[in-house]
DNA sequence: CTTTCAGCCTGGGCGC
DNA sequence: TGCGCCCAGGCTGAAA
């Protein structure tokens, strides 16, 4: 599923191949992605391209009258931003296609949960959160925030309020690898294992970032390919199979309606 | 204020 | 072969 590295990943490559071009067209596919105003979007440059949480963020300004507008595209589960070329025939699931002065780009999604949208300010998708990658982001400020609440740790971390990025895949890595109870309150995060919590989420997410993000079943990145991190995944998605460390079972629960894969063993 | 939970959406996999 | 059912999960908005 799309998480900080998938999306990091779509940004990064997309940024290069669309850089500078002028959208000529948008031709939209699908009459559920009514908030993009496809007129407004003609004629303009693309400035930049980047994430902001786990929006994929496209700048742009008119050619004609200087006007800036950002181009926000939110892939939630199966959604896709593409630079390849398509054979039209087989593209399933086509949403939007932006043709540019020079090539194309698609947006694609089976399940229809993404969002695309065109906006004159970025309010709107502002992380409320602060990103995990993020230099103001320390164990002392991780376990601060932490303090007084009583949802689990693993539910905790998908709060996009207070992290930005994590999502099922890795909160499950991370609590693996820094060896802490899926179940356990959030308040309840002793400093050494906010500590823990705190370096494991940045090593696991550069890692992944590295690998071109995880795919499981859907994720493609900007250019069709797969990711190669679900090599490196240690629980997830692993229900009954031994953990690498200590060969216990690996459980699978239900948390807030998410599957949590975890070692009952080695994260007490 | 905090926390919980149904619903959105589609395709794949399973049991019968 | 096909039908019904369950599962995957990021996020919103309403309820508790």
């Amino acid at each position: 599923m799309p998480e900080l590295p998938e999306v990091e990943t779509v940004a990064r490559q997309l940024k290069p191949e669309i850089l500078n071009k002028v959208i000529k067209k948008a031709i939209i596919h699908d009459t559920k992605l009514i908030r993009l105003n496809v007129d407004k979007i003609e004629n303009t440059k693309i400035a930049d391209v980047y994430r902001l949480g786990k929006w994929i963020v496209i700048d742009l300004v008119n050619t004609e009258n200087g006007k800036k507008q950002f181009l926000c595209v939110h892939l939630r589960m199966t959604g896709r931003l593409l630079v390849k070329e398509f054979d039209h025939a087989n593209m399933k699931h086509l949403r939007v296609e932006f043709q540019l002065d020079e090539g194309q780009f698609y947006f694609q999604d089976v399940r229809r949960f993404g969002v695309i949208e065109l906006l004159d300010s970025l309010d709107s998708v502002q992380p409320k959160g602060i990103d995990p990658l993020s230099c103001e982001l320390d164990s002392k400020r991780l376990h601060n925030m932490m303090a007084g609440t009583r949802q689990n740790i693993k539910t905790w971390l998908l709060r996009q309020d207070k992290l930005v990025g994590l999502g099922n895949i890795y909160a499950s890595e991370i609590l693996y690898a820094a060896k802490v109870n899926p179940q356990k309150q959030a308040g309840d995060i002793s400093y050494n294992e906010a500590k823990s919590i705190f370096t494991h989420t940045r090593n696991i997410l550069k890692k992944s970032i590295k690998n071109c993000g995880t795919t499981f079943s859907d994720f493609q990145n900007a250019k069709g390919e797969t990711g190669e991190y679900q090599k490196y995944l240690k629980v997830y998605k692993r229900e009954g199979e031994n953990c690498r460390v200590c060969g216990t079972t690996i459980l699978r629960i239900v948390q807030q309606q998410r599957s949590t894969f975890y070692c009952p063993n080695c994260q007490k």
